[in-house]
DNA sequence: TAGGACATTGATGTATACAAAATAAGGCTG
DNA sequence: CAGCCTTATTTTGTATACATCAATGTCCTA
């Protein structure tokens, strides 16, 4: 019997963090990484049950790490749990997509306003600044091409990231980077899906104002507006959203964010 | 080898459903429910490393449903991952459970405006106003008693549940599932704490003027007024749970809504 | 005596063997 | 020929053995 099976599979895994130093993470973490890759990329169709050793084979690994993965993605909503045993990938209608950004809004609007209230730490308000600042680059050209979109994209998420710390609420933020794991909730996830439409950078430059309005009223303690402006904000998504649809529903081979596939068509 | 561990443990662990059949849980269900209450109960002491070994003779049980209970707990925020692997008992700073209250109001009043504003199904309508009915009932009384309270207990939190129902939204509605299962920021955690003051039951009819009115606001489709009613029904809670910290750290021998120990004292 | 290196111990992470249950298939009977 | 019961196979749930890593304690040396 073959024994020392822990040697890492072939493919590239080892991770190095910003220190540099190589820190290869668990394989349980790798599995629910890889494995919250195949349900977004589609490989696995939604609905249908999960078999543990196709996964199994499909990674490299035990059953052991592929299981915590499983229990993982179902507590976060990508997987439901089915009545005897197992799990199939979870599909989203419309609506509930539209819920979950409302729903992101809503924490959102929270933080800004507890972050008004409680007064947010002078480095992290800079540091949300200085990603505002690299978006406002961005703008100043007529259109954002396949090279400045991932970058607004990184702005604009370390920005989102931010706002999160200001309120100092660790209890809340928690449930904000769960709500951001639902797939279209997140706040650049539709970004992409709108990148190559006409008026998208006005949709940017609005949202941009946004941004900028919510660091002043959370300067100025405004905290009612701060939280409005947040609400507000998310309705651009929610925009994006039935636009991203109808796109997604007429041509098909339209560029897609990760995961519009477990759109649950009508 | 001895095999068929799998016979149960002597504890009384068999469950019987509504329906009246016997419906035996799987070890990993067991594990979690008891592993919860374990840490509940305050027998696990918060901060330390929780060695599986000791729960797996504790429970009687191998440790693999063990484990998977411990990551799930882990996503509730019931219990910390170790840096190095391993969990301990998560503790709690009262500005933190305060926040957890501030978001379960924030959620509720999100679900109550959804509701005013797609309307709610009469059938959940009328269970909720059932619900509030029996809340009157205990309230025309003076007081409450040991007796009565478990009943109110029961009753308002099945106000909260089909209030949760309404919006029918399962996104949000599972937010929210998430947010009262950490301690103390379910509805009625602290009515439990307050049961003995003297103006409990002032309280409660506050509590019950709003409960009253949020239905009032959803069935007039008064979507504004019914978020800021839930938003301002959850300091209710904020406030008791000031006075419920102040009585723990006063008379220590007082009445424990279950897991006060995990408050962390400064 | 103090500091460091090594060894030992005990923990968790991982793999796999085993058992039970559910599903699918096949045969039998009405 | 259809429906049901039985059987076989596949799949998940559970237990346990093994390996690896961290922490602690001891011994040796400067």
């Amino acid at each position: 019997m073959k024994k020392n099976l822990t040697i890492a599979s072939p493919s590239a895994d080892s991770v190095v963090d910003a220190a540099g130093k190589d820190t290869s993470p668990s394989q349980t973490v790798r599995a629910q990484l890889q494995l919250r890759e195949l349900v977004l990329s589609g490989e696995l169709p939604a609905g249908v049950r999960i078999a543990e050793l196709s996964i199994v084979e499909r990674l490299g690994m035990s059953r052991t790490p592929i299981r915590a993965a499983l229990v993982q993605l179902e507590q976060e909503g990508l997987l439901v749990a089915l009545a005897h045993g197992g799990y199939a990938v979870a599909s989203f209608s419309e609506r509930e997509i539209a819920d979950a950004i409302e729903l992101r809004g809503c924490l959102e609007g929270l933080l800004a306003r507890l972050a008004a209230e409680r007064g947010a730490a002078p480095v992290v308000m800079n540091e949300a600044r200085a990603a505002l600042r690299e978006i406002d680059e961005l703008l100043r050209r007529p259109m954002l091409t396949d090279e400045t979109f991932p970058i607004y994209v990184d702005a604009n998420e370390r920005f989102h990231a931010r706002l999160a710390e200001m309120a100092d609420s660790d209890v809340i933020a928690r449930q904000l980077e769960r709500v951001n794991r639902l797939p279209f909730a997140s706040p650049s996830a539709f970004v992409i899906a709108q990148s190559s439409s006409a008026d998208s950078r006005d949709m940017l430059v609005v949202a941009q104002s946004q941004h900028w309005q919510v660091l002043d009223a959370i300067d100025r303690r405004e905290s009612g507006r701060a939280e409005a402006i947040m609400r507000e904000h998310s309705r651009i998504a929610q925009r994006n959203l039935r636009a991203a649809v109808n796109d997604h529903h007429g041509h098909a081979a339209l560029e897609h964010p990760p995961g519009v596939q477990l759109i649950r068509r009508r």
